[in-house]
DNA sequence: CCTAGAATACCTACCGTTCGGTATAGGCAT
DNA sequence: ATGCCTATACCGAACGGTAGGTATTCTAGG
């Protein structure tokens, strides 16, 4: 029940906003009531972070995971935003709402874990870019560049997905960082055709 | 004083969203009554639209005069992703509300003005990426996927100015795009040196 | 076997507060 | 007289959340 009341309230936040969704549409669309509601979760709050606590925590222990276990910068990174491609494919109404969260103001309660998930994944690809630097790949005076390349393309990406309909194949990351790497690549890496 | 008014709810609506910016805490704010907002704006969302509707407007008529007197495809599309930034730098709060609109759900009453916009955004860019495989620059396999990236390394830039306190100089544009250009460039134009 | 109590899952009705918006009277400067 | 603004009070609807209750199942103790 809980898991049902926390699908339609992601739906409906995805669809009209966080603040812009009232509990009682929510328990409307369950099919439920309020005290049901509250039953299972602390408050409206409290049922958003439910449905963003999890999931953004198993997605940045994957990350984690890709970094320490991926010898091979070029592939980590692919994989790292393959990850982060494969979460919104998951489940896109999630997806939707995170994505307008991460990208809005952080004024509400759920700052402080949404700020913690955007801390690490920029950690993250800070590291792999470093390590694509130290590998010889990407040119050092580029590095930043890069990075904030690859970022924007992975956003690009994922809002074409949840909005326009467009595809995310798994090869995408693959495809795009090619290309982003000829651009930003060291002479030498550039030369020795990859 | 409507210019008062409508900074004030934009500083507000940029830090809280707009949902969650109630009339009562714009005029507090502000220091002004309700019946003066009311005076001055026909209701909250006109409020809204009035910080949008001609900036939005300004904005996308400046990209189609470049697009349309700027013969050079390259320096079109510098020339229009430097519009954009600039767009966010003259006016961060503004800016703010608006990448918040942008990327979460289309259900107030200011979509068909966003979506009109995204749209316009999008045939805009969409068009210079025709022009610069017409022009033999892009490889015409590529172009979508260059298009996409120009349109990520835009967001990119934006979101780590509007909330990272990263700097957007003005030769920003050109150093993304030549750096993309080389990644997905024809073997030609590769070779020529640009 | 029966019963009482605990645990779980749900409900109706309600709370105080706030929402966007409106009406009215009036003050002040030009 | 007009435009710009204030102050006050109000409207109906809605907000997130709560109080008190019921129904069902299970379990332990007599």
């Amino acid at each position: 029940m809980s898991r049902h009341i926390a699908s339609t309230a992601a739906r409906l936040f995805a669809e009209r906003g966080y603040d812009a969704t009232s509990v009682r549409e929510i328990v409307e669309a369950a099919g439920v009531t309020k005290p049901t509601l509250y039953y299972y979760f602390r408050s409206k709050e409290g049922l958003a972070q439910a449905l963003l606590t999890d999931p953004l925590n198993a997605l940045a222990e994957t990350m984690r995971q890709i970094e320490r276990e991926t010898a091979n910068p070029v592939v980590a990174l692919e994989r790292i935003l393959e990850a982060q491609l494969e979460f919104f494919r998951e489940d896109p109404d999630r997806g939707r709402f995170i994505f307008a969260m991460i990208f809005g103001p952080l004024a509400t309660g759920l700052a402080h874990m949404l700020a913690r998930f955007k801390c690490e994944s920029n950690d993250c690809m800070s590291g792999i870019g470093k390590r694509l630097t130290e590998a010889g790949i990407v040119e050092p005076s580029k590095r930043d560049a890069f990075v904030l390349s690859c970022r924007g393309i992975l956003m690009a990406s994922t809002l074409a997905y949840l909005y326009h309909d467009q595809e995310l194949e798994p090869g995408l990351p693959n495809r795009l960082v090619e290309n982003l790497l000829r651009g930003f690549a060291t002479r030498e890496w550039a030369e020795s055709g990859s």
